[in-house]
DNA sequence: TCTTCCATCACGT
DNA sequence: CTAACGACGTGATGGAAGA
């Protein structure tokens, strides 16, 4: 019989607004504590991206919730404190965080960009008791660096996972085995790792409330309505076995995309696909910066109704190539659009190699060599200069539909500022 | 009949 | 009071197409 594993989770308390607010007090230390306030990270309502990325403590106890509108928001709590997000600022607050984690154990698992795993079976001999570490780490990560953490404590990733969520901020909590039926059967359906609201609608019209009630059901009856391999998957969590391992996740993604609500709904191709141009700019750039190439490119729509839609086409060759990219994706939708007015744009690129073990294609030519030193030498200039200071000559002219859709790596705000296009 | 492809849905942060 | 609303990545699913 294998040794039980010691698992924990790290999850920090509001991250983007807790961020937000360390930065603000970095700059000036006079400066009022977001925390402290009913306040949130929101995206700007009037480019339509208007809607709660992270809220405070203080907020919440207004109802506030991460993902809602902003208008609905502001009912709920009219003196609401609203602040744009910056993305990078919150990519070098995770690295830190996992820097310090990793004085801990190596084996680390960086979940999201505020969430990491640590399988510390191998090393919490040499701290202490799991309590008196994790309180350790959350006093460090306090004093440190300024924010606070949650820290769940237990024998797998899900029950670790599950348990940081219980009480915050700034707290410890432990989920053993023989804690489960008190501290996680009673919880609602709906808090389990993996049940959405589909999931959650369908179980409750069979008469499952709880995470215990799940537990003790008959698998059967479950499959019927979820499925074999999900309801599989919920039944072992809802009884707290979970043997995934603690992994460093792949270098590579399995794709790469880029999307933007535009600021007022699309419906001709021209105007399309400028935007497909700039999403392809981003794309393109995070493939040769991962050096990796796709083979497949997808389009996909959100209509003014919000219905979506998409449509997928494979490359003759694999590539990392902007325009290629582009041509690719500017064909899909003229095959496949009707013009019916879009709110939104996407590129997702798909089947992805790695570019060392390809091969270069015979049927490279020499033009094709000296467009992929282009994209190169832009891509360089863009990475020391800021993404801002080089645009594409078809780029320059419209009005500013997309602001810079082109400069948003990963984003999950709206670009901050609303700026114009001509820079440098 | 067994894969692969395709579009959509669901779920997480 | 009225429909107010992100940007990702991953995996499952079911039907169609292909071998």
């Amino acid at each position: 019989m294998e040794r039980e594993r010691l698992i924990f989770h790290i999850d920090v308390n509001s991250a983007f607004l807790s961020w937000e607010s360390v930065a603000r007090l970095r700059e000036d230390p006079a400066a009022l504590d977001l925390r402290t306030i009913p306040s949130a990270v929101g995206g700007d309502a009037s480019k339509r991206h208007g809607i709660v990325l992270a809220k405070s403590t203080p907020a919440k106890a207004f109802g506030v919730a991460t993902g809602e509108p902003l208008a609905q928001a502001l009912r709920k709590c009219p003196s609401l404190v609203v602040v744009p997000s910056h993305y990078e600022l919150y990519v070098s607050f995770s690295r830190k965080l996992i820097h310090l984690l990793e004085d801990y154990t190596p084996d680390i698992e960086k979940f999201s960009i505020d969430e990491a795993f640590l399988d510390m079976t191998e090393t919490i001999h040499l701290f202490g008791s799991p309590a008196e570490t994790a309180d350790a780490i959350r006093r460090r990560v306090r004093e440190e660096l300024g924010f606070t953490v949650n820290v769940g404590i237990a024998p797998n990733k899900l029950l670790a996972k599950m348990a940081s969520d219980f009480e915050k901020p700034d707290r410890t909590h432990t989920l053993f085995r023989e804690e489960i039926p008190s501290k996680m059967w009673p919880l609602p359906i709906r808090d389990l790792f993996l049940v959405g609201g589909a999931a959650q609608r369908k179980m409750e019209a069979m008469g499952l409330r709880t995470i215990g009630d799940l537990a003790r059901c008959d698998l059967e009856l479950l499959r019927s309505q979820l499925g074999d391999k999900y309801s599989r998957q919920i039944h072992r969590y809802a009884n707290g076995i979970d043997d995934e391992p603690v992994e460093e996740r792949a270098a590579v993604n399995k794709g790469y995309g880029n999307r933007i609500t535009l600021a007022r709904d699309v419906s001709d191709t021209e105007t399309a696909c400028q935007v497909l141009l700039s999403l392809a700019e981003t794309v393109g750039a995070r493939l040769r910066a991962d050096h990796v190439l796709c083979n497949q490119v997808c389009v996909e729509l959100r209509d003014w109704r919000f219905r979506s839609s998409s449509h997928q086409g494979a490359l003759q060759f694999p590539t990392d190539s902007t325009s290629v990219i582009y041509e690719e994706a500017c064909r899909l939708l003229r095959e496949f659009w009707d013009g019916t007015p879009v709110r939104l744009i996407g590129i997702r690129t798909g089947k992805i190699s790695d570019h060392a073990f390809v091969q270069m294609s015979l049927f490279e030519t020499e033009q094709d060599r000296k467009r992929l030193k282009m994209e190169q030498a832009v891509d360089q200039i863009r990475s020391r200069f800021g993404t801002d200071s080089i645009k594409r000559a078809s780029f320059l002219k419209k009005d500013s539909l997309v602001e810079h859709a082109a400069s948003r790596h990963k984003h999950l705000g709206h670009s901050e500022e609303g700026g114009s296009y001509e820079n440098s």
